[in-house]
DNA sequence: TGTGGTGCACCCGCTGCAAC
DNA sequence: GTTGCAGCGGGTGCACCACA
């Protein structure tokens, strides 16, 4: 196995070179969670990885519940599904919160005030409809509490990381929070065990292969339990030694499809990209992707490996699309690419040209 | 309707130190 | 020596607003 193959058997089990699904929920669900920082590219992170999606089809998935977005990763803001937030908050949260305590130091957040920002929250949205972050920033003021220098976001995820709320559809281009216990319906809670060999099985089905650290960095796991998860389930996989690394995938039923012709565009902090310690086995220049401090840009993959990035730039009924690519793609890669932005126009529903 | 400026929200990677 | 934790710095996209 050389890299090479690490990364077209990536782009399979990552629902990219191929689709098995045809709901946002499946997608969810086979990924366990989708990075959703950025919404309305987030959208287009599980709409590339469906058959025929459009950006309404996502949003009419939150609007119905069958995924919800929150914070069950690293602090991050995920898609998930409503039958693994709740564990996912038990056992990978309370690492992040810790992890958040200098930041709350930082802002002046004491443990007092948290809590009576949760109550806050609490009787702000018991019963009522979700309400919007300038609304739930208004109940802290008028409990006395300060929200600024972040420290409203602050009170704000840390509620969600402590399973009280969750983010509800937008109202406009607002998001919205609900009560996680009013908005998702009760769920079973599997024990820590259960839930984290679980968690091991489906990340190496869906992101791999990959290796131990990554599932750590992924996950948000110490190394030690990482180790132990994987260890629970490793003789459901196949191993590989790839450049004194060692990978842990499922291998593909019948002939992989090669992916060495297409071309895709993926958005920023899309799992491809993301979900690995270790990324370079897609980024051959990890500067082209990140600025190395946290922020992934947009990405055009291209023989498995991101050879560029891409930007679009909105007007009234066209999206622009500006790439800076090395080098330049050959004429007929640039067909290819076009195709690959006719995807992107029909998702969005607006015409899409290239710049 | 388009453009430009401003502020907010986001969270990752790196380094150093402590604990085991 | 390995692992985990704490502290810190910072680039990008978006919403919003003012103005042409």
């Amino acid at each position: 196995m050389k890299l090479t193959d690490i990364a077209r058997l990536r782009l399979h089990h990552q629902q990219i070179s191929q689709q098995s699904f045809t709901k946002p929920q499946d997608v969810v669900r086979w990924l366990v969670a989708v990075q959703a920082q950025d919404y309305l590219n987030s959208l287009w992170a599980v709409g590339l990885r469906l058959k025929n999606a459009r950006d309404q089809d996502i949003e009419q998935a939150l609007v119905d519940k069958t995924i919800v977005r929150t914070w069950p990763l690293r602090g991050t803001i995920h898609y998930t599904s409503p039958e693994d937030v709740r564990w996912m908050l038990k056992y990978l949260a309370p690492r992040v919160i810790t992890r958040y305590g200098t930041v709350h130091r930082q802002v002046g957040l004491d443990a007092k005030t948290l809590t009576k920002g949760m109550k806050v929250f609490a009787k702000a949205l018991e019963g009522s409809a979700p309400l919007t972050r300038p609304e739930l920033y208004d109940a802290l003021g008028r409990a006395k509490i300060n929200t600024g220098e972040q420290r409203g976001l602050h009170i704000l995820v840390y509620s969600a990381l402590k399973g009280l709320i969750c983010v509800a559809p937008r109202r406009g281009k607002q998001p919205t929070f609900a009560l996680l216990d009013e908005w998702l319906p009760a769920t079973k809670m599997p024990d820590r065990e259960e839930a984290l060999a679980s968690l091991a099985r489906r990340y190496f089905s869906s992101h791999g292969p990959a290796t131990v650290q990554d599932f750590a960095w992924w996950s948000g796991l110490t190394g030690t339990d990482a180790r132990k998860y994987l260890d629970a389930v490793k003789k459901e996989f196949e191993e590989a030694t790839v450049e004194g690394q060692t990978y842990w995938f499922k291998p593909v039923e019948g002939k992989l499809k090669s992916a060495t012709g297409a071309v895709f565009l993926l958005p920023p902090y899309d799992e491809y990209t993301v979900a690995y310690k270790d990324r370079s086995v897609v980024l051959e220049d990890a500067q082209a992707a990140s600025t190395g401090n946290g922020i992934f840009r947009p990405v055009v993959i291209s023989g498995q490996r991101v050879v560029g990035t891409w930007k679009r730039t909105r007007s009234k009924n066209l999206f622009t699309v500006e790439t800076d690519i090395t080098p330049p793609f050959p004429k007929a890669k640039q067909e290819t690419l076009k195709k690959a932005l006719k995807h992107y126009g029909r998702f969005v529903s607006i015409d899409v040209e290239l710049s």
